[in-house]
Formats: structure tokens, C-alpha cells, sequence
DNA sequence: CAAAAGCAAGAGCAGTGCTCTCTTTGTTGG
DNA sequence: CCAACAAAGAGAGCACTGCTCTTGCTTTTG
């Protein structure tokens, strides 16, 4: 599949990169809300209604953008991933993949602001996203889901409580998405994706401004929690509350 | 203060406040991207530049309308607050407190998400926060603080254990926001926080969609572990792990 | 080789934010 | 009390936007 048939196809997919690279460097620069489509023609030497033949509304290029940007940052998360699992002498522990892999997503998301607001934002063109973004959506889902099964089928996890009300869901969600999981975990770790997204987000956005300085040491430590609250077990013994003064 | 002193002034408080209304109007319908000031002054039937008496800019007038939005919210916050204090025959526990007022603000979202993603969707007009934003954007971490003091006062905390790294860190935050708190609980409650919001965000902007179907249920077993993360006691017994499979 | 389909160019429409000028209308000092 | 002043509305206009339509040109295809 996918054989270049002519010169005619070779060009509709160079123009094609060309206008979403120039959309990303105008969104990078401007953000989304200024991305217009006569500018980006314009830099590229054509005429507005040229660029129609390509994509047939704003909004479609912003939702190319929207999926580029997903599989952009699944790609990083994948890619840390990966390189976790084979530290010399000896693999990382669960632990520290879950850490390498949210500090992935957050570098990421601080190099490309713009293109993290487009997809963890407020979604701008209309209500429900495209059926086209699901796929791509979920690829850095999938990353945290295969650490916890790893950590699951080799270490063990401190599977959380779960109200009985929620059992459930928790079942129908396990059954979809992780069935080798114990269902408990599983709206855990759903909880842990969702907030993990809160903590990169309130950097982005600027809501950490002169609240949080040291972002780096706040993020690893919030998100080692997270995963302690997923069910990953420590190494180190250390790790039990003390009880503070009380009345 | 602010008394009004003709006509003039009278009408100009009262035009400010319908261009507000009207605008908040066509935000809950088309969202921000959508809102225009020549609608607007249509709808009010006046010409477009006289409502340039009134607010400068486009932005001006969204930034006006993010102010109203984090007061909406942390007023939701404050009475859920006071309400969940004096609920016969005994006053609540610190962690019903922390429950009731994580709903009431996830509720104010679902009833209002346009002028939600406004406060914590990607920052519309430019980068940073105007000054104005940050007084009326704390309120709602100030109820939060508030819960967590009181809960030390009476009940005590379980500390979490924090980082050595970010030691520091959190006697700074500490020392700027809630003096009366043990100093490791601050980072963890800054971002749960930051987590609460995420659960929320993801809710409001369909990240849940074909993932969560209980929504409720499922946000309010989060936000408990969210309140444990902080150090918040809970008052049933059985909130211990089991160990699961392993090799 | 001719018909068909893909593509670029240009004009044009309706809408936008914002800036001028001009007139009207309240407020206020002499 | 009335003239000087400042605030407010009306209207025209500029530069820009997304998008559509028609008109030629070029590549592909039967």
C-alpha cells in the first residue's frame, strides 16, 4: 500500500507536510488561537483559496495538528519507555520507569507549549473531539497501563481499596482497556493519567507562578506519589507517614 | 466608597454589567473562541465602537470574564464549605469537608464549562496571567488550606514523607501560604490541587469519553485518595492495600 | 489524443477587531 | 444659569479573517 502513483501524488503530500510544518511554526509562535490559514499560504508562496484543495476547513488542520500532536508526545512517552527498560547494569524498576516516562511527557509538553494547550486544553473547535484523535489519544495511555501490568505480573502491586460502588466500572474498565489487571487498580490508574495531566497543565498554563519554584523536584515527587496511589511498590523502606500534632 | 455620584455614573455601571452578561451569554453558547464584541454590541443594540468606552479590547472584556469565572468558583468552594460545617446533628469530618468541596467546584464546571475552560482551559489571550487574576484565583485554594489547618488542629495529619530535594521548597511554600502547617503536607496539597483540577479538566473536555461512564463515582473514589495523598485521616479503618499476584 | 480530474489564481462575500471623526448629552465651575 | 468640559454614542473606514465561486491550466487516464 501507499506507493507513490505519479508526480501529481509525490506533491499533494509535500505540500501537504509543508502547510502543517508553517501551521506548527505558526502556532508555536502565535498559538492557536492566531493560526490563520491566508498567513500560512501566504509564507508558502500561495494563494488562500489554494490551500482548500488540501485541507477544507481551519478546523481539519487544527485536528492534523491535534493528532500530529498526540502521536508526538505517545512517541515520547514510548520512547522513554523503551530506554528505561534497558539500563545497564540492570533494568530500572517499575518506579523509576512510571518517573522517566512522566518526566518524558512533561519535557515534551515544556518544549511545545503551544501544541500541548492545542490537545490538553480547552478544545477549541467544537464541542467532542473528532473520532480521528482517539487512536493517537490513547498511545500514551497505553504506556503507563504496560508498566503497571509489568510491574503487576513480576513485583506484585498494593492493590487500592475501591468503594463498592465503583466495582462496577472498575470491572467494565478493566475488562476494556486492561484485563490482565486487577479491576481496582484500573479506575486508580485512570485517576493517576488524569492528574498527571493536572500537574503538567498548571505549569504550562502558568497557575504555578509564584506558587511553585522548584518545578522539577515538586513534579518528581508528585508523581512518584501518584504512582505509590496506582498500586507501584517502592524499593526503599522509608516510605510510611508520621502522624502530625493534632489537638 | 463607591457611591455613585449622577446618572452618568449610575448608567455606566449598569451598561458595563449587561455587556458582561450578554457576553457571558454568547461564551456559554459558542465559547470563547466564538465570542465577539460586534455581537455583543449588536445584541445590546448599540454600535461596536461605543462599547470600546467600556472595555479597551476584546481581551480586556475576556479577562474581565475570567475574573468573574474564579470568583463564581471559589465562591462555589466557600459555600460548600461553610455548608459542610454545620451539617446536624455533628459537623462533618475533615474528609467529607475535603469531598463536599472538591464536588461542589466539579459541579460549578459541569454547569458552567465554557467559562471553566476559560480559568483552567489554555490561556486565550496571551501568555501570561494578568495581575488581576491571581487574587480572585486563589480563593479556591485558600478552602482547601483551610480544610487541611483545621484537620491538623484537631484530628492531626499523616505527614507524608517528602524528597530531601524539595525540603526547601516546601518550607518556602509553606512559609507563604499556610505557616500552620507541617511543611512536607504543602507540595502535597498544592498538587492535589493541581490534580483535582486535572480530574475535572479531563471530564469537561471529553478526555473521558469511551473511558469513564460513572463519572461521579469515580470522581469522588479519586478525590478521596487525593485527600489520603494529603495527609488527611480517614475515619474508617479498613483503608489497607492488599498485596496482589506477582511471580 | 481527447476527456476527465486535480490544482492554482483571482475576485468577492460576510464577518471580525479596532481607530478615527463627528455629534449629542450629561456634569460642573464661574 | 449658562458656558466650558468631558463622557458617550453613531458612523465610516482600514486591515484582516474564513470561505466560496468561477476561470484557466496541467497532469493523469481511458
Amino acid at each position: 500500500m501507499s506507493t507513490i502513483r505519479g508526480a501529481r501524488e509525490r506533491a499533494r503530500i509535500e505540500v501537504t507536510a509543508a502547510i502543517k510544518d508553517e501551521a506548527r511554526k505558526q502556532l508555536a509562535a502565535d498559538g492557536a488561537a492566531k493560526l490563520s490559514l491566508r498567513a500560512v499560504a501566504r509564507e508558502l508562496g500561495m494563494v488562500s483559496s489554494a490551500l482548500y484543495r488540501y485541507f477544507p476547513s481551519r478546523d481539519e488542520l487544527l485536528t492534523a495538528l491535534i493528532v500530529d500532536a498526540y502521536d508526538a508526545v505517545g512517541e515520547a512517552a514510548e520512547t522513554a519507555h523503551r530506554a528505561s527498560c534497558d539500563v545497564p547494569p540492570v533494568p530500572a524498576a517499575h518506579l523509576a520507569r512510571w518517573i522517566a516516562v512522566a518526566c518524558a511527557v512533561r519535557e515534551w509538553a515544556l518544549a511545545h507549549p503551544h501544541e500541548y494547550a492545542l490537545i490538553y486544553g480547552s478544545p477549541v473547535p467544537g464541542y467532542t473531539a473528532p473520532q480521528a484523535t482517539v487512536g493517537p489519544a490513547s498511545r500514551i495511555g497505553f504506556v503507563f497501563i504496560g508498566i503497571v501490568e509489568d510491574a503487576h505480573r513480576t513485583d506484585g502491586l498494593a492493590v487500592p481499596p475501591l468503594a463498592a460502588e465503583l466495582r462496577p466500572e472498575a470491572e467494565r474498565m478493566a475488562a476494556d482497556f486492561a484485563p490482565d489487571l486487577p479491576p481496582a487498580v484500573v479506575p486508580a490508574l485512570v485517576a493517576a493519567w488524569s492528574q498527571l495531566i493536572g500537574l503538567i497543565s498548571f505549569e504550562i498554563f502558568g497557575q504555578f507562578n509564584r506558587v511553585v519554584e522548584a518545578r522539577e523536584a515538586f513534579f518528581r515527587q508528585a508523581v512518584a506519589d501518584l504512582a505509590r496511589n496506582v498500586g507501584l511498590l517502592d524499593d526503599r523502606a522509608d516510605r510510611t507517614a508520621t502522624r502530625s500534632a493534632g489537638a
